[in-house]
DNA sequence: GTCTATACTGTGATAGAC
DNA sequence: GTCTATCACAGTATAGAC
């Protein structure tokens, strides 16, 4: 009934889900083993079990499909950053150690795989400014986070330097899920680790 | 009669240039800017100023056209790290940073932009397998160069954390491609710097 | 909200003349 | 090595019954 004829095993137990749930999250799988255009809506309707027509009674579009998932995915983080901000305890060297953890757990969990499809060439059409305006303001959080603990730390950034900052750590992140396609037994821990690690050496704080 | 009907600009005087090298410049741009799957055979023949069925006087197939792209653009690291190798006077941390300008000069350069498709999930397939090999093998020449320095300046690291340094450095560079297609303005010099200075701050030397 | 049937368009690739 | 013509098929999306 799940009918997976891939490669790919099936989908885990996850019969109990409703149909849109279902679409979602076999769109998911595929678009990022295969991408977006490369996965057809076929293809998707095939991995949440229906037919092909089916799609369109929950989905207007194929792009949209893709477009929730990438909203969907983007969002959390802005929450945890709005906790973040309402604890005063912290300083923003721990602010920014705590988001990274969350955000990158988010990569290795769900969905946010799908998330790195957004800077993708064949994403860029406007069908999907709404999941672009998001990972500018995502990136643009980041920047504050990190002019902040630059800030704290005494040595203040311009915003040139902050900029360029701010890029070199959102590619880190970002990259994370370019590297988890090429091993997927990539270790969330370590992974967390080791980023972190690394951008607060680039911060040198 | 180079036929740019595209809202990028027509190909820069260009014309001189042999059919082929025309397609693979035309192929270049249209996949870099969107994506493999999403490019047609009629697009990249539009562009390059012939009717699509020519293509195939080239190329057995629209994948080998991307894999020529892949695979060209991949060599010239490989004979760069060659010449640095002869060159004894070099310290490894010299050594780095000369690769590191010549690789990112690299992808400011000519086609290399596409380099980065290597990676995503609509170029996976066995089509493609020689440029992830060679694109491995950089990788790998990354882990090498990266082990030096770490070596020369008295602290060697383990196979593990050898590793992970050597993913976030790979991941930062790779990463400028997609920096670029958010911000053509990029400046090389500047990306050059920042880049190199980043990673010797994770290395720590 | 799912189905069958199907419209319509675009696709990669081939045949064969010049 | 380029062309015109065309094939065979896969693509998204719609219509309309249940």
């Amino acid at each position: 009934m799940t009918g997976a004829t891939e490669e790919q095993a099936a989908p885990r137990g996850r019969r109990s889900t409703t149909g849109r749930e279902r679409i979602l999250q076999a769109a998911a799988e595929l678009f990022a083993a295969r991408g977006f255009a490369a996965t057809s809506t076929r293809d998707i309707a095939q991995r949440a079990g229906i037919r092909q027509p089916s799609l369109y009674a929950h989905f207007a579009l194929k792009s949209d499909i893709l477009c929730e998932l990438l909203v969907e995915t983007l969002r959390p983080p802005f929450e945890y950053a709005a906790k973040l901000r309402d604890d005063p305890e912290l300083t923003a060297r721990d602010r920014l150690i705590r988001f990274l953890d969350f955000d990158i757990r988010g990569l290795f969990a769900g969905r946010r795989a799908v998330a790195v499809l957004s800077v993708l060439p064949e994403v860029r059409g406007e069908e999907f400014g709404e999941a672009h305006r998001l990972r500018r303001e995502l990136r643009e959080l980041y920047g504050r986070l990190i002019g902040d603990v630059l800030e704290q730390a005494g040595k203040p950034a311009g915003e040139d330097s902050l900029r360029s900052i701010t890029a070199i750590a959102f590619t880190l992140v970002e990259g994370i899920n370019l590297r988890r396609y090429e091993d997927l037994r990539l270790d969330a821990d370590r992974t967390v680790r080791d980023t972190t690690a690394a951008i607060l050496r680039i911060l040198e704080v």
